[in-house]
DNA sequence: ACAAAAGTGTTACTTTTACACCCATGT
DNA sequence: ACATGGGTGTAAAAGTAACACTTTTGT
């Protein structure tokens, strides 16, 4: 037999989802669609779909985001551990997160699922597309504490098939870079304040960061930070200096995440 | 149409390819397959086969690794950026690497790879399985530098397919990733000495390293070496005290790998 | 005796941390 | 005047880099 009659081989579907991850009141939350129909329907489950024949994984990811949120990538990557150019240009970053094929994993059929990360900044309220019922932000705390059940919480629905997993592992994977690059800035607009992105990394990690150490941090690091030339007071207080993202994206030394 | 009718979608082939990577004579080394059949006849590629129906991807790709070399993989993880407890003990290292999914990498038909790395000791030789010509361990900077083609040099055969950008994707990420975990101990022997593991540091990045600091280093950080009891002079000079891979598997804080 | 690799001590330097303190705005 | 967040200075602590020096084997 040779391994390469498609007639001889089982069929597989593939399918993109994306772990959408944006800060949001200074918690870290992720886009989430409610599923219309079986298997867990009324089931909130990450957005995702079929991958077609004539575009490659990046791409079918790219075009899932646009029709569910309207927001543009920012030119993704084809595989591997992706960046994207300078984080916090226009659009969102995007890159690759893992692979799920567990056999069972959807009760119809084999699917084995190429997963992406999206962070995008705080934008415009998401828009449910095509066949999804509806979509809506929900902090990473709360979705994942479903599928832990801590004892004498009101217990949520985790999520459908093995969601819960993905996002995990997205979550897990952006709360890592964003100590040694810049990706921190994709979570922000394209001028933003030192305080602003301090916040980003208090959400992201949940923790407190000294400010005057953050602030000597990224302003010293070379290529991070470059001076967008104005102002802002929107936070209150004395007036901030806005950046933009810089060219550089690895950062050396990394930010040090403090013990929990 | 229901998007989960498998005929309304186009026929995928899912398969798993492994970057296998060893230390052996002070350089960094891959196993290579050579093609028996077309396309790419005669051209070397990374190991690798089909997704079979019951089988997740770690499985499939712990199976072809034992079908191809016949090393047992350590409890291998589903998905995501993954640990296999601590390293260094019994089999390989094995985590999921990437995805690679363009149209056209194959020529016959559509085919999702989801690509592996793994680490091994330096183990008896290659055997070749089953449909492969021969196979043999390759040092990646060989492997690499026929892709681009240093003018001047005689220039090799890169990969079959899109191998070569699979491989560099799996040193990229063997090269960071030993700089905060205890991963490099997945090429050593269960027992090893403090500049044995230094050797593998070297030879992985590329660089010297000062054999009085790395020694301070690595028996200063607690759960990364615990002592074997015994000692060896395999490497010439004084006795050096054998170690075990310990418990942790990260380090913190990083070692750190000298510029270029 | 000598070479080779293992391991310890010491010092200069860099980076991180903690916190005192001043700055510029809105109310 | 005062609260609020922005930003600089500084000194202690921790970690890194460079290298002199001792230890224990094989030849």
């Amino acid at each position: 037999m040779s391994p390469y009659d498609p007639s001889a081989h089982p069929p597989f579907a593939v399918t993109v989802d994306l772990v959408v991850l944006t800060v949001r009141q200074h918690a870290l939350c992720a886009l989430t669609i409610r599923r219309g129909e079986p298997p867990y329907q009324g089931r909130w489950a990450l957005p995702g779909g079929f991958v077609r024949p004539d575009e490659n994984l990046a791409e079918a990811a790219a075009r899932e985001l646009a029709e569910e949120t309207g927001l543009r990538a920012q030119q993704p990557v084809p595989a591997g551990p992706g960046a994207s150019g300078p984080y916090g240009g226009g659009g969102a970053h995007l890159e690759q997160l893992a692979t799920y094929g567990d056999p069972d994993r959807d009760p119809r059929m084999r699917v084995v699922s190429v997963a992406h990360l999206v962070l995008a900044p705080d934008l415009p309220a998401p828009r449910a597309g095509g066949d999804a019922r509806s979509a809506r932000w929900a902090p990473v705390d709360d979705l994942l504490q479903a599928e832990n059940g801590a004892p004498g919480e009101e217990q949520r629905a985790p999520l459908a098939f093995d969601h819960s997993r993905i996002l995990a592992d997205g979550v897990e994977r952006a709360r890592s870079k964003i100590e040694y690059s810049s990706l921190a800035t994709a979570f922000c607009p394209p001028e933003f304040t030192v305080g602003e992105l301090r916040r980003v990394y208090e959400a992201v990690w949940g923790v407190a960061l000294d400010p005057r150490n953050f602030h000597r941090k990224v302003t010293g690091t070379p290529g991070f930070l470059v001076p967008a030339g104005g102002t802002t007071t929107r936070q209150g207080g004395r007036p901030a200096q806005l950046f933009r993202a810089g060219g550089a994206t690895l950062l050396n030394p990394p930010m040090l995440r403090p013990e929990v």
